[in-house]
RNA sequence: GGCCCCGUCGUCUAGAGGCCUAGGACACUGGCCUUUCACGCCGGCAACACGGGUUCGAAUCCCGUCGGGGUCACCA
């Protein structure tokens, strides 16, 4: 049996860091033919639990990380929600108290702060008093009389040590000594995450817990209530953080405007706003943040790209691998190579990633990825009639791998425009349309394109070559004012697929608006 | 501050005593190709945090220092 899972809290997102954890506890479990169980930590949540969580499902199953057991498929184990399973932890609680693990406390929070501020003052490690320790019922008698409320502290062991042998960080030991008296039930009889977490994993039979580093340090706390309740103690791993790009801090949400300071990053979410931009997307940083997995799906990453690029931000196979399909990384993934440093994202790798993944698809693909981001935009019908499709097909052909994700058809925008909205660049317009003799040649060629024998790009390349010796030219001084008549941009795919694509027509009605 | 973790090019990493004058990828950069852009091809820049050991020999083992991070909540 082989049970890993992955507990989000409801916090509204799905944040990139999160994704990697996840994804190293499903390939676990895909790879060993066991189950990945998706539980809620909403412990602590007074909100709309069901709003917060649907963007972390629907991004899961966006990337395809899907789940056994858990929300929306439930499972033999359930509830998968914490703040479903109350009378589960209250049992283990008590169970805790019983066995003599755990006691009442009924210290103040004033006399609490009291005791570390004397501990702090006095430079010595703080440890609880257990002052108001209460472990008869008398004793509970005698200070509730006082006014005084109970909390249910953990009686940690004040000597030994614990070892650990942790899946990516090997031996790791704790002295028992160094650990504090943890509340695990609050005065109001709710109960705490630590608690929860150890009762849930083994009431749903975890056998890996695979998690973020910064639990490192709370798993001995875990373990002593595992032992005392006597629960068989999982295998653990601890991941490295996810950092921030450029640095070893944890990547955050929240820091947006300090990782848009550096240039590339910025211009990769330029870019993404741009095409979020134009099919009416939020570009603000709560609701478009590339810290979020969200934001890809947006402008159109696709779910194998990302999860190869998080799958090698702390693991890698070899020094020669770099891509890998779904199935090559649950045949290939170990723990025992995930890296023990944090690993900082750098979405240009990842958009070196989403660029090869996306141009090994077939052309029929890659419209289908493209031609939702023309129907929000609004250039094609919805849904598209056959002949914006083919349409679609052609541009999608000929841009070859200048679209890099979904979203990147946009760039090509002006095929799909009508030819009386078609927009001039102003730079490209001032520097190609009204140099020296543009407009004449481009008048002069606009009677060649008119007359030409046919529209195909080989008879197009030939009317172009002709012309260019005609006129005694060199090629730059005609082929710049046409693409710059036609697209009204100064950059673009080969000229004369354009010009095909477009057909003669649209092409003499373009350049004639060019020209006027 | 106590405890714990981590430290190879800007970034992701390969490296488990000699194969390392440290390899690959992304980024950056020079050139070629070229109608622009992108691609492609050829080349370049660039790292073992530092100091001591151990050893014939250390990026790899040990110790220390420094640096970074995490954790010490009636948050998860």
């Amino acid at each position: 049996m082989f049970r890993t899972r992955f507990a989000p809290s409801p916090t509204g997102y799905l944040h990139i860091g999160g994704v990697r954890t996840a994804l190293f506890n499903w390939l676990l479990a895909r790879q060993q033919g066991g189950q990945f169980i998706l539980r809620i930590d909403d412990t602590d949540q007074q909100r709309n639990v069901h709003e917060a969580l649907q963007p972390i499902l629907d991004g899961l199953r966006w990337l395809g990380i899907d789940w056994d057991e858990g929300p929306d498929v439930g499972g033999p184990f359930g509830p998968y929600y914490q703040s479903q399973r109350s009378d589960r932890y209250k049992a283990a609680v008590e169970r805790l108290l019983a066995g003599g693990h755990a006691y009442y406390d009924y210290s103040t929070p004033e006399e609490l702060k009291a005791e570390r501020e004397a501990a702090e003052r006095e430079k010595r490690p703080f440890r609880y008093s257990r002052r108001f320790m209460a472990t008869t019922a008398a004793e509970r008698t005698a200070f509730e009389s006082q006014g005084r409320q109970a909390v249910v502290r953990l009686k940690m062991p004040t000597e030994g040590t614990l070892a650990l042998d942790d899946l990516v960080r090997g031996r790791v030991e704790f002295a028992w000594l160094s650990e504090q008296d943890h509340v695990i039930q609050r005065a109001d009889g709710t109960c705490l995450y630590h608690l929860a977490n150890v009762v849930d994993d083994y009431d749903f039979q975890i056998t890996h817990v695979v998690r973020a580093e910064e639990h490192l340090s709370n798993t001995p706390r875990q373990v002593f209530m595992l032992e005392a309740l006597g629960y068989p103690r999982p295998a653990y791993a601890h991941l490295p953080f996810v950092a921030e790009p450029g640095s070893r801090n944890k990547l955050s949400k929240r820091k947006l405007d300090k990782y848009l300071k550096n240039r590339d990053f910025a211009a990769l979410v330029e870019h993404a706003r741009m095409i979020a931009q134009k099919i009416g997307h939020p570009v603000d940083a709560d609701a478009f943040n590339p810290v979020i997995v969200d934001f890809y799906q947006t402008v159109g990453y696709l779910p194998d790209a990302i999860i190869n690029y998080m799958a090698l931000l702390g693991w890698s196979l070899d020094d020669k691998s770099e891509h890998f399909s779904r199935q090559e990384l649950i045949e290939k993934f170990s723990l025992a190579r995930v890296n023990k440093a944090p690993a900082s994202f750098d979405p240009q790798k990842l958009m070196a990633f989403e660029d090869w993944h996306f141009q090994q698809l077939p052309p029929t693909r890659k419209r289908e990825l493209a031609m939702p981001f023309l129907e929000k935009a609004g250039l094609v019908a919805s849904p598209p009639s056959d002949e914006e499709s083919l349409l679609a097909e052609k541009v999608i052909a000929a841009a070859g791998d200048r679209i890099k994700m979904a979203g990147d058809i946009l760039m090509f925008a002006y095929f799909f425009q009508p030819d009386e909205s078609l927009e001039f660049d102003d730079k490209a317009a001032k520097k190609y349309l009204q140099a020296e003799g543009a407009s004449q040649l481009l008048a002069k060629f606009r009677c060649r394109l008119a007359t030409a024998e046919s529209f195909d790009v080989t008879t197009l390349e030939e009317t172009m070559h002709d012309f260019v010796a005609a006129e005694t030219i060199k090629i730059g001084q005609i082929i710049h004012p046409v693409r710059v008549a036609v697209t009204g941009q100064s950059v673009g795919m080969g000229l004369f697929d354009t010009l095909a694509i477009l057909g003669r027509d649209r092409c003499l009605r373009r350049i004639d608006r060019a020209l006027t």
